[in-house]
DNA sequence: CAGTATCCTGATTGATACTG
DNA sequence: CAGTATCAATCAGGATACTG
């Protein structure tokens, strides 16, 4: 049987509903650049700069702010170095691995059917 | 090893950079009410109504939306029947059930652990 | 290099009304 | 029942400039 909203409740009633803690993680890994940061941190640390090169087309602003939410989370790591000119690295902590693992079937996925999917739209008009 | 985004472009070059079309079928998949309702509709099919109140918050305009926009993905079926009142009802197409089967993991592991993420963050101040 | 500050647009929401 | 239309309000996100 498919994993289903109804399946969740079945075991955990009011699962995903305004007030379950669950909405609250699923936006913030499902906010516009959530899978993207999460997806570039997966193969291990990276620095702001190379970070910001990964994710294709994230301002600073939303790199920054995506990181404190993950940061707050418990997901990412910052790690900075009192050096000239500065140092800082991002990386997973282990719970964000974990959900790193959770994510990859997704982004697999849509690579795998993005032509699909992309081409039939345009066929449609 | 890790599924990360240096993993899948080592193998497709220019994965989910802003010109590919990953990005667009993943913007609709993490679209604000996107997980939600593919995660309502694995159970099978339900009416408008139905899905509505599965998917907890969500405004009419903003079913309305996400369904089009799965629609013309051909990841969701839309059947109307022309009786009255009216009865219309929205399944998974095998694309669309393939999808949900990937985005069952980030539906499972949210939901154990957002009390543990959820409550650090509040720990916090 | 690694950010923050500021301003501004556009997406999303809410409320309400209306229709086949 | 299953929507669409419209308007106002809110807020996430984008563009640009600046700093330790």
């Amino acid at each position: 049987m498919a994993v289903s909203l109804q399946v969740l409740r079945a075991q955990q009633p009011g699962a995903l509903t305004t007030s379950c803690p669950g909405r609250v993680v699923l936006d913030h890994v499902t906010s516009k650049w959530g899978v993207l940061v999460l997806g570039a941190l997966a193969d291990g640390t990276l620095r702001w700069g190379e970070l910001r090169r990964e994710v294709d087309g994230i301002s600073e602003k939303m790199l920054a702010s995506t990181l404190r939410t993950f940061e707050a989370d418990g997901l990412v790591e910052r790690r900075a170095y009192p050096e000239v000119p500065p140092r800082v690295e991002y990386l997973l902590t282990p719970l964000g691995e974990d959900l790193a693992e959770a994510i990859a079937p997704l982004l697999t996925w849509v690579l795998a059917h993005a032509e699909e999917i992309v081409g039939r739209r345009a066929a449609q008009r």
